[in-house]
DNA sequence: TCTTGATCCTATAGTGGCTAGAGATTCTAG
DNA sequence: CTAGAATCTCTAGCCACTATAGGATCAAGA
């Protein structure tokens, strides 16, 4: 062990910078350091920056990323509090995705409605101008 | 006509700093002053906040939105480019979706998979750890 | 031992799209 | 004339990074 901030970003996935941002904010521990005053990382950050990565994956808040990884050192604690956050974060991609679906719907019809003539005639313009005149005037 | 700021807030669902912020970056003109130095708005500015507002919520980017304001400008061109626009959009909205919906299918496994017990038996953080052992050692 | 080049260090600023707050001024209705 | 709502500018903060500058250090080969 005893890994570089180099190869810890590379058996991680996660870059160089952002480790030491992770460090930053508190998300990691400040590792040992060499004499020359360069990081030295073991096999525990290993586990813990790939289960922050996860997390950031699953689109996980940072700050809950904190919780998790506080409860993940009381294993005999009850999990009621990681099943309620990621309930919430549930939801919330839930919602997400109802908005971008109810997004997509009007996106494309917008361009399935376009003519592919002038920009008067334009219904992708037209619909974010929301008001339909075609006769010299324009938007702004 | 001759709004101030607020009553421009009012009619486009715009906020007051916003506003201010879009002048800020020329997403908007200047516009005249009173005496006073307070802004004065005419109908020509509630039709172009409506504009980007209503691109906002469809989620198109500033940058993007310059663009579409700047082709309305030009009802003789063609609408080429604001039909790849609205594409390009349609695709990045596309790909938003799966990958929501990707993270769904796994957030819900973990929460469905998760007994409720103590937490070095829950699967929420056991599968962002991405390790299976419960026998007193924890994450980080 | 020396050199080279990859990696590492700190510190600061930038990203996008706003939002919040302070502290001062101006407008408008009574 | 006055009170209070609305406005003004300016600065800083949000999130989660990313980029850049200008150095220092490390490891391998000659």
């Amino acid at each position: 062990m005893n890994l570089p901030i180099g190869e810890l970003a590379r058996r991680t996935g996660v870059k160089v910078p952002t480790i030491r941002f992770y460090e930053q904010i508190g998300l990691i521990a400040a590792p040992p350091r060499t004499e020359g005053n360069q990081r030295r990382y073991g096999k525990a950050e290993v586990d813990r920056l790939n289960f922050i990565r996860h997390a950031r994956e699953l689109g996980f808040e940072v700050d809950h990323i904190r919780e998790l990884l506080a409860m993940s050192q009381e294993p005999q604690a009850s999990c009621h509090q990681a099943d309620s956050i990621a309930k919430a974060h549930l939801r919330e991609v839930d919602r997400r995705i109802e908005r971008l679906q109810a997004l997509r719907v009007e996106l494309s019809r917008m361009i399935d409605e376009c003519g592919h003539g002038r920009i008067c005639d334009c219904r992708i313009i037209e619909v974010l101008a929301d008001h339909g005149q075609c006769s010299g005037e324009h938007v702004s």
